[in-house]
DNA sequence: AAACCGGGGGC
DNA sequence: GCCCCAGGTTT
């Protein structure tokens, strides 16, 4: 099929399109004929190149699905040991239909991105009650699925039952923007339309397996963000942006915006050998799992330059009292002694987090004079818990590292000793 | 279209 | 510190 496409235009076509996007003057010109040999050598490369990775040893969809989902906005390396005791636990798509959701919340602790696992477990259960426990094949089922959008969809169905539907990620998206010499903002859905218009044609040209997988490979490995190394990359005849002398320039991605800085005032509470433990709503960041008791006090923007860490203020002290009095079923607020009093508080730990679009400093404080015990009832959403089941609990991963600070030397807070 | 949703590794 | 990663969902 490739062998057979003409080899007339080596460089001058990329170099063309690079030059109208940047005028930003409208359509490309078709390009099937100058990039034949492009694809035909981007597939050899990666017959040679390819890495040994856990997700290219089956042609199971199940596996693939699951690395896929894993993988999305994760690096490879992070993704592995995840893997492999996920696929130890749940072999397959029926025994993952079959979970407890928390213990397939377990299994995913650490990895961040939690309405991953909760929408791998439905779409499962999906497959049970709705595909006769048989991963669908056809792209309106499978995408129907929770979870799986367009990139999973494309990505699935072309690298495990072989169709032609192209799977655009950010690896993919650097490549083709550098390729096709694309100026214009990557974010455009535009851009991503005509980036997915290319590979499906090459898609149709080549074996859809390996196809998709070469132009991973080759953003993950040669076409990387900084440092390209065009020299080694199979791509490099009939690239746009290496013509005009500027991969690194591409892709265009717009500005982010600045991260909330938030205070959380946690509190240790420990009687008895238990620990008050509070568990977070059902919905929003990191649903469902468990904490500290404790409150989330945005720093105000102003702030955010100066001292955002610190030792508590007072305003802190009185957040504080309030959250006590809630955990000792008092409906009155605290009276003026018990928020001005001194020394009532010591600071445990302070941890700093850092999410995609907001910051945490947690300070974990213990409320000395507090008397609450586990025989007293506590507010919903609150809970006792003996000390050996802490590590029972989904917790996210600044409170991990938090309570095995703390717990030392009592056992460790993962699923399992082999996870990072 | 923009905001929300984790965590980590490389530089 | 900043970037960005085999993205999806919601508003």
């Amino acid at each position: 099929m490739l062998a057979s496409v003409s080899r007339s235009h080596p460089q001058g076509v990329g170099v063309q399109l690079y030059r109208r996007a940047l005028d930003g003057s409208g359509r490309s010109m078709p390009h099937s004929e100058a990039e034949g040999d492009d694809l035909q050598r981007l597939v050899d490369w990666y017959q040679g190149a390819k890495r040994d990775l856990p997700w290219r040893r089956t042609d199971d969809p199940y596996r693939i699905w699951l690395s896929e989902t894993m993988l999305q906005q994760t690096r490879v390396e992070t993704v592995i040991p995840y893997y492999h005791a996920f696929l130890s636990r749940f072999p397959t798509v029926g025994d993952l239909a079959a979970a407890a959701p928390d213990e397939v919340a377990k299994l995913w602790q650490g990895l961040g991105y939690y309405a991953r696992a909760r929408n791998l477990h439905r779409a499962a259960q999906q497959v049970v009650s709705k595909f006769g426990g048989v991963i669908p094949s056809n792209p309106e089922d499978f995408s129907s699925l929770p979870g799986v959008g367009p990139y999973t969809a494309g990505a699935v169905l072309s690298i495990a039952f072989g169709q032609p539907t192209p799977a655009v990620d950010g690896n993919v998206l650097r490549v083709m923007a550098r390729f096709l010499g694309i100026a214009d903002p990557v974010r455009q859905p535009a851009v991503k339309r005509r980036i997915e218009a290319v590979l499906q044609a090459w898609l149709e040209q080549d074996n859809p397996r390996v196809v998709t997988q070469a132009v991973m490979e080759l953003g993950a490995t040669v076409c990387v963000p900084t440092r390209p190394d065009c020299g080694a990359c199979p791509l490099l005849a009939g690239c746009a942006a290496r013509a005009a002398g500027r991969q690194t320039e591409l892709p265009v991605k717009s500005p982010k915006p600045r991260k909330q800085k938030v205070r959380v005032l946690a509190l240790w509470c420990e009687a008895d050998g238990q620990l008050l433990v509070q568990r977070r709503p059902a919905e929003g960041l990191l649903a469902g799992m468990w904490q500290l008791p404790a409150i989330e006090m945005p720093v105000a923007s102003a702030e955010q330059g100066l001292a955002a860490a610190g030792p508590p203020a007072p305003r802190d002290d009185c957040a504080v009292a309030e959250l006590l009095a809630v955990l000792s079923g008092r409906t009155r607020q605290p009276d003026r002694a018990e928020v001005e009093s001194n020394g009532w508080l010591v600071e445990l730990a302070v941890a700093r987090h850092v999410f995609t679009h907001l910051e945490w400093e947690v300070h974990v404080l213990r409320p000395v004079a507090w008397t609450g015990h586990p025989d007293q009832p506590v507010p919903e959403t609150f809970q006792w818990v003996a000390m050996a089941d802490l590590p029972q609990l989904v917790w996210p991963r600044v409170y991990e590292r938090l309570l095995e600070q703390l717990l030392r030397p009592f056992t460790a807070v993962r699923a399992s000793a082999h996870l990072p």
